[in-house]
RNA sequence: UGGGGCGUAGCCAAGUUGGCAAGGCACCGGAUUUUGAUUCCGGAUAUCGCAGGUUCGAGUCCUGCCGCCCCAACCA
């Protein structure tokens, strides 16, 4: 497992811990709406919900969306499951729909309209959008906007059982038209649908929308961190209006996080359901996809992807994380948890010719050189199954393979030496002739020699024949949705062969993965039966030698950003409130270069932003405050925390730098003192420095400035340091 | 164009009171190797989006700009 990073959200979740916001509970929930299936991008989303709430003792509830049952289906409710079972995760007995709380969510919405905060709007989709305004411009609002909430009530409970027709009414939150967060602008929050729904039947004529019911499933569920992507940032605003304008006492919290993004996939639900519909693969579970049910398919284990995800990290970043990297830590999970067996993926035919035709011996052979993972028996005879690419007629420069005249190591057997290679008309070898030398048996030589190359075999006598389909990825290109992504398809993404297995194989488990030693991680299809073996290629390993042959690739250099066009410097805006201040300031005597400096770079940082209304701070305070620093009484450093006392109540700043300690240090013995503090508690970088990095002259400025708290006499300490440093 | 976010190496990503720009992946060397794998050493790679400013010192503070993403569904 890595090292977790204490990324943004645990530390929001440990800031809420430590300040009992929740009494420490940590309450989260993962809410697939059950429209499709997980794919990897889930994964993430998943895991974090889940794995938060058990990393801080907490609890995730599993909490179906389905606000929409036109686009809703059961079965991929149970598909859902099945993924998150996958990944490990339990939700145990808090698995809740959208649906249970819809009695729950029609009172809260009547006591809304009660409120005046909500209304029974009967524009049609059209008007209403027309009337939204745009980013830029007001929306207007409703022509039924102040009808009686009497009125709305009566027609809210018309919606609900179905008196109205679909599309003729929506129920509205009660905001701003103008508001610049579109969000805000009046959003409907139920509408009506006269549509059978796959968990509650025809009870509901008129159902929530997304923003009004995810935050109240939330609120209801007792949920503390709500945690989604970053496309609801602007959302975030109405999930708390509707939860303030109910007076609910629970308020959980939404925090976004970046979605995850990789290269060569598509992952929007509509390209996923395309590939299926159209039959560029086979099924939701296509071993090419990149939904859960794929990747298990495939192959690959669910420690793999939860792996993946940590390594990932959590951030605000839109960022695409380049495939190969997921497809590392695939590997690694297999190479270190899967036996290792012989396999052919394309065979060939190697005849031993000095070994009789009955010859038949067994070889013990270990199922991994480090865990302990067991043994197996491995027949060895006279005609064996060798990898069709592990031959050339002509080996090119670097070849470690099999050659006439060469010899090789046959993994775990014995070395051999190619004395002929048969070819048929075209070409094509049908056959490699050898001859062994029985003095190597086990795979060495007495006599020390070593053959370059070392291959895999499986002696024809007993090999289990296999159906291999070698999956590779589905898209040809990093970013399939530059352009049309159906023209980017890999035209290779899956290449079936015929070839075998060594018999160990045949009584592994059937869930068991191996490494066919050389050619990547394998394991059983669904589709196998009972005598015909499909395997599956999970992932190739890591080949050198197909990187070094063609001309490295090398990517092209994305495009840098285009400068930015300097129009020179523009001279800060001043609010009258500064302007003023700072005028007054130099009335009192101080120079108004320094006074505006302060304002702009230190009473804006205290503030966090320019100062418009009623400040407490004034002109002579500011003045005192610029006459200390004149004299040398305080370094710059000072500045903030005496502002910081200033803007609470009126002082005088000497009092209160005085108060505060923060009198500048330039007594040279004091100042000896800090510095050699500061270069007996470095010894290494102050041989560093000694051996000439000079540059670290800063870093010990830091050192020394730290040990006297930030109050030191810049030019005295600069000095001190100089002499000491020799 | 209004609002909300985000820019640290080819990719992901730390960097929380301003003080030597973490780590992982990829890449390049070398060692080991009965898998051209694994493992182990070592290395190169960053105008911290740009430009000004404040400061002894800025990825971090201030100002201005640039680029990318999201929002104008009765989807989630």
């Amino acid at each position: 497992m890595t090292e977790r990073v204490r990324h943004f959200i645990r530390q929001k979740i440990e800031a809420d811990n430590a300040s009992g916001k929740y009494g420490g509970q940590v309450i989260t929930r993962f809410p697939p709406e059950p429209n499709g299936y997980l794919h990897i991008g889930h994964a993430k989303a998943l895991c974090i919900n889940f794995g938060l709430a058990e990393e801080y003792g907490g609890r995730c509830h599993l909490r179906f969306d389905d606000t929409n049952p036109t686009k809703e289906d059961v079965e991929y409710v149970e598909g859902i499951k099945n993924d998150i079972k996958w990944l490990g995760f339990d939700w145990g007995e808090h698995l809740y729909f959208a649906s249970d709380y819809f009695e729950q969510m029609a009172e809260d919405a009547r006591a809304l309209i009660r409120k005046g905060l909500a209304y029974v709007d009967e524009l049609s989709l059209e008007e209403m959008r027309a009337q939204r305004g745009t980013v830029t411009e007001a929306g207007t609002n409703s022509p039924y906007r102040d009808r009686p909430y009497e009125e709305s009530l009566e027609l809210f409970d018309k919606m609900l059982n179905g008196d109205v027709a679909e599309g003729s009414m929506t129920l509205r939150a009660k905001i701003d038209m103008a508001d610049p967060n579109m969000k805000m602008r009046d959003p409907p929050f139920y509408r009506v649908m006269h549509a059978e729904h796959h968990q509650v039947g025809d009870r509901w004529k008129a159902y929530p929308l997304y923003d009004y019911a995810h935050c109240l499933e939330d609120c209801y569920e007792g949920v503390t961190q709500s945690l989604c992507s970053l496309e609801f940032e602007n959302n975030r605003e109405l999930y708390n209006w509707y939860l303030a304008s109910l007076g609910k006492e629970h308020r959980p919290e939404q925090t976004e996080f970046a979605r995850l993004g990789l290269t060569y996939i598509v992952m929007s639900k509509r390209k996923l359901l395309a590939l299926v519909e159209e039959g560029a693969v086979v099924g939701w579970d296509d071993p090419r996809m990149p939904t859960l049910a794929g990747l298990r398919r495939l192959g690959v284990r669910p420690q793999a992807v939860r792996e993946f995800v940590e390594k990932v990290g959590v951030a605000k970043a839109n960022s695409t994380v380049e495939y190969e990297f997921f497809e590392g830590l695939i590997r690694k999970d297999l190479e270190e948890n899967v036996p290792r067996v012989m396999g052919v993926v394309d065979p060939v035919e190697l005849v031993i010719e000095n070994l009789p035709d009955d010859h038949a011996e067994s070889f013990d052979l270990s199922h991994h050189p480090k865990a302990d993972l067991g043994r197996r028996a491995v027949p060895f005879g006279k005609r064996l199954w060798i990898e069709r690419e592990d031959v050339a007629l002509e080996p090119p420069k670097g070849w470690k393979r099999l050659a006439p005249g060469w010899e090789v190591r046959l993994y775990g057997a014995y070395f051999v030496t190619c004395t002929g290679i048969d070819v048929d008309d075209d070409g094509k070898v049908v056959r490699v002739r050898a001859t062994y030398d029985a003095a190597t048996r086990g795979g060495s030589s007495p006599d020390g020699r070593k053959p370059k190359g070392t291959i895999h075999w499986v002696a024809a006598d007993g090999a289990l024949a296999v159906e291999f389909r070698l999956y590779d990825r589905l898209f040809a290109t990093p970013d399939p949705d530059a352009g049309d992504w159906r023209d980017n398809l890999n035209p290779d993404s899956l290449t079936v062969t015929s070839g075998y297995v060594e018999p160990a194989f045949g009584s592994t488990a059937e869930d068991v993965r191996v490494q066919l030693q050389r050619m990547g991680y394998f394991w059983r299809d669904d589709d196998s039966t009972a005598d015909a073996l499909v395997l599956n290629r999970i992932a190739t390993l890591r080949d050198g030698w197909a990187k070094a042959k063609p001309a490295p690739v090398k990517a092209a250099p994305k495009e840098k950003k285009a400068p930015a066009v300097s129009t020179g410097p523009k001279e800060a805006w001043l609010s009258g409130v500064e302007q003023s201040l700072i005028a007054s300031a130099h009335a009192a005597g101080a120079h108004a270069d320094t006074a505006k400096s302060i304002v702009l770079n230190e009473l804006r940082r205290e503030l966090g932003g320019p100062a418009v209304d009623n400040l407490r701070i004034e002109g002579n305070e500011l003045a005192g405050l610029i006459r200390l620093l004149d004299e040398g009484t305080i370094n710059r450093s000072a500045v903030r925390p005496v502002l910081e006392v200033l803007l609470e109540q009126p002082a005088n700043p000497a009092d209160v730098v005085a108060a505060l300690g923060l009198a500048q240090v330039s007594d040279t013995s004091a100042l000896s003192d800090a510095v050699d503090a500061a270069l007996a508690a470095n010894p290494d970088e102050l041989a560093r420095y000694r051996g000439g990095e000079k540059r670290l002259m800063g870093f010990f400025m830091g050192q020394v400035m730290r040990e006297l708290q930030g109050k030191g006499d810049p030019k005295a300490v600069s000095a001190v340091l100089r002499e000491k440093l020799g």
